[in-house]
DNA sequence: CAAAAGCGTTGACAAAAATCAACGCTTTCT
DNA sequence: AGAAAGCGTTGATTTTTGTCAACGCTTTTG
């Protein structure tokens, strides 16, 4: 049980039995069918979660309705609403479930009391959050300074098991571009080598 | 001495004037000319900094040698490759000043054994680098989700002392637009209202 | 099993952004 | 003080990307 949550605790901060045990205290298991929601924009983001399998995605619905992904979250990714999980305030993202889900939660009263009783928790979110800082950076510098195809060509060594996984409809969202010019993206990167 | 550094820091988490002596033992003063580099691309990044006074820019060249921004920082602010920090790898970044600046560093020596040794260091830590990421996350979802004009009035209101004090060029670059477009996008702003 | 929905591609066209060039204005440097 | 560099704007043109529509194919659903 909790293979995934504690897969990727030990890789940053090794947990012996009975720590493991204690921090199970504090987790909630969750399953969650293709389509359902896990966050609607306007809750309060109650727990963030580790995907043990399946799949999630965040993200913004804009003024026509529009979808605009922000995050994917495959087996071991961590996925919420930082900002509404972190200020209790309500959540501007959407996260719903791209395959049937089974995931370990964690509720902010857990996360608060985990950080204050227990270091090694807290060791483990500060690792946790710069790597993502750090993944995050790394894909806000792509969109800034690199053409299209390069970008698909980082996204894909960056998430290989993403693009199989997941629609490139969905892809070119996350990308910030429309379906179609991802396809042409594609195609010219295939018929150039 | 310090002051931008501790009010910052106070801010997270609240130190005793022992505390802060202890802390100060770790620190070093730096003074850097405009245009001077802080770091450059392929070497260690050894320090990541706090500006006292001044402004920093942080940027990548592409092929053909052109500059993206990728933040600035201005006074409280930090700044580093994080990713080289971390990982003690050659940087990608390139870091400069665009004023004359008071920096404080932190070495990677110094950061490594502040978190071992003082708990409120690696709160302090935690927190620093939460709130990049949420802003961070919110300057992506903006890119992937916003008409320019939309954007450009996020940055603004996201960074107001920043738009007073840093050329209009450099908000592009840092916007991933050319500046023609930023000052057509501006002057549209201003005529529809 | 049949209908419907989802997906990726392609073409034609429209909209958006980049590029190239020129201009006035201010700041910096010597 | 005078020259040079930096800055922001504007116009004309090219390139890139989005939009709309249609198509074949697969998967899902009832």
């Amino acid at each position: 049980m909790y293979e995934q949550f504690f897969r990727k605790f030990n890789e940053k901060v090794s947990l012996t039995a009975d720590e493991q045990d204690f921090v199970k205290q504090y987790l909630t298991p969750k399953k969650l069918r293709k389509k359902q929601y896990l966050l609607q924009e306007g809750d309060v983001c109650k727990s963030i979660c580790v995907v043990e399998k399946g799949a999630l995605k965040a993200y913004v619905l804009d003024e026509t309705g529009e979808e605009h992904i922000t995050a994917f979250a495959l087996e071991g990714w961590t996925m919420g609403d930082l900002y509404s999980f972190i200020k209790q305030e309500p959540a501007t993202l959407n996260i719903d479930a791209l395959e049937d889900c089974e995931l370990v939660l964690i509720s902010k009263s857990a996360h608060d009391e985990l950080l204050q009783k227990m270091p090694k928790y807290e060791t483990y979110f500060r690792i946790l959050i710069t790597d993502a800082y750090m993944a995050l950076q790394k894909r806000m510098t792509s969109v800034i300074s690199l053409t299209l195809e390069e970008r698909y060509k980082a996204v894909s060594q960056m998430y290989p098991n993403l693009i199989q996984r997941v629609p490139q409809h969905m892809i070119a969202s996350f990308m910030g571009l429309s379906p179609e010019t991802l396809s042409r993206v594609r195609s010219r990167i295939n018929t150039r080598k």
